[in-house]
DNA sequence: TCAAAATATGCGAATGAGTTGCATATGCAG
DNA sequence: CTGCATATGCAACTCATTCGCATATTTTGA
């Protein structure tokens, strides 16, 4: 356990959005003002491995980090905004696990994403 | 409308998989031996802002496209042989619009990928 | 049918997120 | 403390995709 993973750690935690290596290495420079930006990189690809952390690919060209622990969710993106809205919703859950099933599958993983716009 | 344009579109069609750029550029080949990647790349951006091609991102670098639809479906995709598994289900299509709505949405797009393992 | 205007192409160079080699610094076990 | 294992910073690299530009093809419309 290093300087710069600590930092990287803090910047996550403290983050109640869902930032990129970017938005990390800034957040983490608060913490640790001589991290590298390979070092955020290869801390997220880390801690993605150990299951400590998601990595979600919101489409724009970043990928977008937030921390393992919260309870199963899905993200609804603004498409006016870019604010994500995190839901869940438990039909849904047993809804994919069960068209796996039903084509002869064990759900591994998924990706669940709803692009919207706010109803007026 | 060119021949490196219409070298794609055939190749498109003539495709059943999931192709990303580099094989519809071998593919296109075929009708137009000159074509070059670049004209593959701009005429699928082309094509998905025409709304006449579907851009997916299942995760292995590389965009795979497919024609804009037959009818709506969604992909799983199978951990253990990469394949592509294309299925449809009523209520998973309601239920993503009725969580936006839930939510003060209105949906416009969606992505969706089961990843699994064949059941033992 | 033809020439000019409009568009698309091929090529190679550029981009940008992410990765990696390597010399140095840091962390940790003894 | 010391020594070895591991992590870091930096710069160079990768790889998919985009872009500039000179040239070629298509389209327009007289
Ligand atoms: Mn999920
Ligand atoms: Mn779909
Ligand atoms: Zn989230
Ligand atoms: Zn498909």
């Amino acid at each position: 356990m290093t300087t710069a993973r600590r930092a990287i750690l803090r910047a996550l935690e403290n983050s109640e959005d869902h930032p990129d290596a970017l938005m990390l290495h800034d957040r983490a420079k608060e913490f640790d003002p001589t991290i590298a930006q390979a070092t955020v990189y290869r801390t997220m690809r880390l801690l993605e491995q150990e299951g400590l952390v998601e990595k979600h690919d919101f489409g724009n060209g970043r990928a977008r980090y937030e921390e393992a622990e919260k309870e199963q969710h899905d993200h609804l993106i603004n498409l006016s905004t870019g604010e994500i809205i995190e839901f869940h919703d438990t039909n849904l859950e047993a809804l994919k696990i069960e068209i796996a099933k039903r084509l002869g599958f064990d759900l591994k993983d998924h990706r669940l994403e709803l692009y919207g716009v706010p109803r007026e």
